[in-house]
DNA sequence: ACCCAGGGTCATA
DNA sequence: TATGACCATGGG
């Protein structure tokens, strides 16, 4: 039975190798990402990525600049595009607002997160997203893969909490950033490994989420 | 033909 | 506070 959270990361760090995790070519291009990654795999985001940099369009002035419907067009790939386009829109204008990404990087982080927050479009999981990947900072990342093997393993009651959750990591995961980062990795390469090869309990990698003999892979399975 | 992916917002009750 | 509808493409 795992107990302790720091468990749950050695574990993962035994069974994978070290996870090299998005990787851009800038911070915006990091955060660009995060946005156009909301519920949607990851292939489809790099589409959407690559389709702006060709056209050249990967940078916080031109996409400012775009019409919407230009935009949409250009990140077409990633799904959601007309909302995606004015959550990118938004995403533009507080930056700019706020004297660009350099400006940001000064600021400490709970008014950073506040900020992000306060845009249209930018929930919990993108603001840390953003606050981890691009400003590196020491947030840990709570998505739905995590949500649902903690929920399984029995760390969590199964409540949402992301905040709970959250704090709870960043309190009992030390090394900062970059081990959350490696943390998160891990998280999702494992979700992926039992989703693909081992769906069932009793042959997953790990014997990480074995409960009840319930798969963990998939809410609907 | 279905299921779901590295979410978030908004309208209802 | 808590559900439900909605957004939309692409791969398994």
């Amino acid at each position: 039975m795992i107990e302790s959270i720091a468990e749950v990361y050695d574990k993962l760090k035994l069974h994978y190798p070290p996870q090299r995790w998005w990787p851009g070519e800038s911070q915006f291009e990091v955060m660009v990402g995060a946005v156009l990654t909301q519920n949607t795999a990851w292939r489809n985001v790099e589409k959407a990525l690559d389709g702006l940099r060709s056209a050249g369009c990967l940078s916080l002035e031109r996409i400012h600049q775009l019409l919407a419907a230009d935009l949409a067009l250009l990140i077409r790939p990633a799904g959601y595009y007309n909302l995606k386009a004015r959550r990118l829109h938004n995403l533009c204008h507080f930056l700019l607002a706020n004297g660009g990404v350099d400006v940001l990087g000064e600021w400490p982080t709970e008014q950073l997160r506040r900020g992000l927050l306060g845009i249209n479009g930018v929930g919990p999981e993108t603001a840390d997203d953003i606050l981890l990947y691009a400003f590196r900072r020491e947030v840990f990342v709570v998505d739905t893969y995590t949500q649902r093997l903690f929920s399984r393993i029995g760390i969590t009651a199964g409540r949402h909490d992301y905040e709970a959750l959250r704090r709870r990591v960043e309190r009992e995961i030390s090394g900062g950033a970059p081990e959350f980062a490696q943390f998160h990795a891990l998280i999702v390469e494992h979700a992926k490994m039992i989703c693909r090869k081992s769906p069932l309990c009793n042959e997953c990698p790990l014997q990480l989420e074995c409960r009840h003999g319930v798969a963990i892979a998939s809410s609907t399975h």
